[in-house]
DNA sequence: TATTGTTATACTCTATAACTATA
DNA sequence: TATAGTTATAGAGTATAACAATA
């Protein structure tokens, strides 16, 4: 039997990483969904700060960032943006907290955002075989949900 | 049959974009890949472009950019930095073109680098359900090709 | 003419710390 | 004590433009 000293090295030692495939997809992904909200005149997380309003009316900036992942202190420059534009309102619901909601514009603005949402959503999924596209969105969901739980255990750990 | 005048908004309307899936799973992939190279005093890009140059000895500081999408005026405080750091050396080979090769003390660091790579990659795929873990590669190169076929098309058109 | 490396620069994104006002 | 919002700031990451040297 024969003894190899080294490894082969592929020509090309990242892509085989399901993680390096991962981050070039969800990047150019990524590049789409900005191509595609740039005639609104918002980048991709001003347009789901719009989206996650319009579902939770009164929501709070601390709400908001929780669930998309954005901190509080960048929260603060994001909504004023958006009130500046005239598409939302902030109201002081509670003397520490303001409650975002919806201007008219903003109501129409977000049925546009969702329609060109989906319309990346349709255009990424239609680059995957078939066969393959049920099973990637779940296993996408499992990935999130499992490195979510972690990070809360990590939270937990260091309080 | 009942009109319906609104689309009822689902509590967290992200989470249905798979685009959006995606984009949160590669982040939190990515930053346990950078937790495990913290370690080794290495960044994620870092540690990839010794890779590819243990498996291209001599590739220019623009081959390596172009197999990993990374700007040639990047680059270059980059290269500064791993020959700084001892692991590379940069040889002009051409005048005006400079081949990078690792240093002893690079090829020990790469090795490691590997192994804190196939551990993240490891990691990433036991958070997905056996039965979806072939398919969901097979579509993230899917996706990966397609979206850089349509950027590689775009360029032709924009010269 | 096209390409390589370089510099300078700018913009976005993300993160931390500190502060206030309120619950 | 904990939370909401704010401000300032710092560090990555990414991008463009311009230039000299070389192919």
């Amino acid at each position: 039997m024969q003894t190899r000293r080294h490894t082969p090295q592929p020509a090309d030692p990242m892509r085989p990483l399901a993680g390096y495939a991962l981050r070039r997809a969800s990047s150019a992904a990524m590049a789409e969904v900005a191509e595609n909200l740039r005639p609104l005149g918002l980048r991709p997380v001003e347009a789901s700060v719009l989206l996650v309003i319009r579902s939770r009316p009164g929501a709070t900036q601390s709400d908001i960032g929780r669930l998309l992942n954005i901190l509080r202190a960048n929260m603060t420059p994001l909504a004023i943006g958006l009130e500046r534009g005239g598409l939302v309102r902030r109201e002081k619901t509670d003397g520490r907290s303001r409650g975002l909601v919806l201007t008219e514009k903003g109501m129409a603005l977000t049925a546009k955002v969702q329609k060109a949402f989906e319309a990346s959503d349709r255009s990424l999924s239609e680059r995957i075989p078939k066969k393959y596209r049920e099973g990637f969105v779940a296993a996408l969901y499992a990935l999130w949900d499992s490195y979510e739980a972690e990070s809360r255990l990590d939270d937990l750990s260091s309080s």
